[in-house]
RNA sequence: CGCGGAGUGGAGCAGUUCGGUAGCUCGUCGGGCUCAUAACCCGAAGGUCGUAGGUUCAAAUCCUGCCUCCGCAACCA
């Protein structure tokens, strides 16, 4: 029996189609897994789908579908998007799955029964024609977000998870142990959430139908957190019939995840294990974002970034390669077009893709594609085989760290020193020289070798691409990781074949202006479609009149400190002065707005914002993700009313 | 004083744990080679390591203050 080895993706949530930041989690799982499956192990790779909740009641409903019918569609472009980015999982769960429905209702019963989940009273603040709990940080001026009517203190029964008598036991998980990777999450966990002693964790809601109910009070719904968490062992068939792995696979060798989902996956996950007595996984791995200029991705910048686009363009394997080789350990990595061609150019095409262009180029040329048995070595060929044949430890060693940039830059270093080791050798003087042939062929041996090793290697990485590799060097089965720390495998009279060019070299401006120009065209449709805010329930004129609508001058305008959209402007309203808070710093310059003349609503009631009052609101648009304040005709008096 | 991360040649980063000649990739410039995908190889220029102090024989590295940026939280009236 070959040692195990399970690992996983987080299931994503589906109120939205797949984007590269999924992309990002997932390729760079199953490049280990595949790395795993060539070292023997047998390997389990799952992903999948967390399809409750709130939200996705709402999405389907403003597409006038169930929820289940809305979901069933944005599952199939994950599994479209993960056929085509050759991801290999052994097993897609979805939270809607019946065995994983039974398996989280067995576990609840469970911990109800062991004393870990009591019923309480949770208490908040309650709009009675919504039916909604809300927080006092969500209500919108002290008035429900949805429809803006009063909300009373309300409270109502739930059932609360026990979090806080694991906080001794988190601790000393998240310290003590390496799970939690990078370190550096560690205190972010312990400072912000642990320190102060777990709070209980409220697991049930009443408000939302979309999920899956408590077994024994079919009013409650489970929370979706703990809902997704159990995924990882559900999957497995614990407590259920489905499947029979539990036994098996558990526990995780690492759930990967990205950096926003941490706390849930550092602290309550391994806590719910604990309740249950079952071993918490051996490593957690948060990773950082994909981001665009430095900013998180927006859906603004759309196709340029959309996985399909640029697999198509410039290959599977090459996206592939570009975002596990940029993205920094625990750290973010910035994306751009130019960014991912000069990575690919310069890597790919030149370093890998040349290397082994020459190389069989040269064997056709000199040798008629299969090299003669004679060799005659020479000390310079020791510093590359040394290299080469030493690169799989290394390797090893980072996928078991999830440092998959420093393996691909670990192998690219030996690729790097082959193409030098041709300078050193010059070839093309040996092949004008008969007397020389023996010396040529362990050249270009030492050169074959070499791409048979550093190609065994990215074939985690890039696995469709490497085996034309293969095919171009004659290795034949012989690419396999256990003679990937071995030279001398190759065939002395190995055949070469030359083929098509692997990774072809991308004219950058060329590129960069039709992606730009894929951009322009795609990005109005979107908005069109996408960006309309139906139009709200009709009112009657008496309330509109409701509504105190002025002109007004800004006099000054500053950033609200420690606020990153406020501004806070002091207008000039015909009266006096009045000092009005608005969110549009991030698109407004403090100075730009001086001397305007702007559309204000002069009888809102006050409030306090980031600490600092504000007495009405400014009229403007939204744009997409933009906003755009709505100037007026500077010869309007301030002061004067709309109407 | 909410929590955390980061500021290093034009760009992106390593180095900071355990002080001791500042390194890598890309770009730029010069040279070499011609097997190869105008690819490859060599060399050079370019940094007072955010800032002000402190400790020390010696600070990117340790200490203190400050500035800027980013994420979380809060906030788009």
């Amino acid at each position: 029996m070959s040692e195990t080895f399970y690992i996983t993706t987080p299931i994503y949530y589906p109120s939205g189609n797949p984007h590269i930041g999924h992309c990002y989690t997932t390729v760079a799982c199953d490049s280990i897994a595949r790395y795993k499956r060539m070292q023997g192990k047998d390997v389990m790779f799952l992903t999948g789908t967390d399809e409750h909740g709130a939200k996705i009641q709402q999405k389907a409903e403003e597409q006038g579908l169930t929820p289940q019918q809305y979901v069933d569609g944005i599952v199939a472009n994950f599994k479209r998007l993960w056929s085509f980015m050759g991801i290999s999982y052994d097993r897609y769960v979805r939270t809607t799955d019946p065995y994983h429905i039974e398996t989280v209702q067995n576990i609840f019963k469970k911990l109800y029964d062991k004393g870990y989940i009591y019923k309480g009273t949770y208490r908040g603040k309650y709009c009675v024609p919504c039916e909604s709990f809300w927080t006092e940080t969500q209500l919108v001026d002290g008035k429900c977000p949805d429809c803006g009517r009063d909300v009373i203190e309300a409270e109502e029964e739930a059932y609360f998870l026990k979090l806080s008598v694991m906080t001794d036991r988190i601790i000393d998980l998240l310290k003590n142990t390496d799970y939690l990777r990078p370190e550096s999450r560690v205190n972010e966990m312990i400072n912000n959430f642990v320190k102060d002693g777990l709070e209980d964790l409220c697991i049930s809601r009443t408000t939302v139908k979309w999920g899956i109910p408590v077994p024994f009070d079919e009013k409650h719904t489970v929370y979706v957190w703990l809902d997704a968490l159990i995924n990882y062992i559900s999957a497995l068939g614990y407590e259920n019939n489905t499947y029979n792995d539990f036994e098996k696979y558990w526990p995780a060798n690492i759930h990967m995840t990205a950096k926003e989902i941490v706390r849930f996956h550092s602290i309550v996950w391994p806590a719910i294990l604990m309740m249950l007595d079952i071993p918490v996984a051996n490593r957690l791995y948060g990773h950082g974002w994909i981001t665009f200029n430095g900013a998180k991705m927006s859906k603004s910048l759309g196709n340029v970034v959309d996985p399909f686009v640029l697999g198509e363009r410039y290959g599977v394997d090459a996206v592939r390669y570009q975002m596990l080789r940029d993205m920094p350990y625990g750290a973010d990595s910035n994306f751009s077009n130019e960014i991912m061609i000069g990575r690919i150019n310069t890597d790919l095409a030149n370093d890998l893709g040349n290397l082994v262009s020459r190389t069989v180029a040269m064997a056709d040329k000199y040798f008629g594609g299969t090299l003669i048995r004679d060799r005659e070595k020479e000390a310079v060929d020791d510093e590359l085989i040394n290299m080469a044949v030493a690169l799989r430890d290394t390797v090893d060693k980072c996928i078991d760290d999830c440092t998959l940039n420093v393996a691909l830059a670990e192998i690219f270093k030996v690729i790097s020193r082959a193409n030098k080791y041709i300078d050193e050798t010059t070839p093309w003087i040996l092949g004008k020289d008969e007397s020389r042939k023996a010396r040529l062929a362990s050249v270009l041996y030492t050169l074959l070798e070499t791409i048979r090793i550093t190609s065994t290697l990215l074939s985690a990485f890039m696995p469709n691409t490497m085996p034309k590799v293969w095919e171009q060097i004659g290795a034949g089965d012989s690419a396999v990781y256990e003679n990937a720390d071995k030279f001398g495998v190759l065939p002395l009279d190995v055949t070469v074949k030359k083929g098509d060019i692997i990774f072809p070299r991308i004219d950058v401006d060329k590129e960069i202006e039709e992606l730009n120009e894929i951009i322009r065209s795609s990005a109005p449709k979107e908005e069109e479609k996408a960006d309309l805010v139906p139009i709200s329930e009709l009112i009657g004129i008496e309330d509109f009149g409701k509504v105190d609508l002025r002109i007004a001058c800004i006099k000054t305008a500053e950033k609200v400190k420690k606020s990153k959209k406020l501004l806070r402007l002091i207008l000039d309203d015909g009266f006096g002065e009045r000092q009005v808070v608005s969110g549009i710093a991030p698109w407004y310059a403090p100075e730009d707005l001086i001397g305007k003349k702007i559309i204000l609503v002069a009888n809102l009631k006050p409030a306090t914002l980031c600490g600092t009052e504000s007495n009405g609101m400014i009229v403007a648009a939204s744009v997409g993700e933009d906003c755009k304040v709505i100037f007026v005709d500077d010869s309007i008096p301030c002061g004067s009313k709309l109407s």
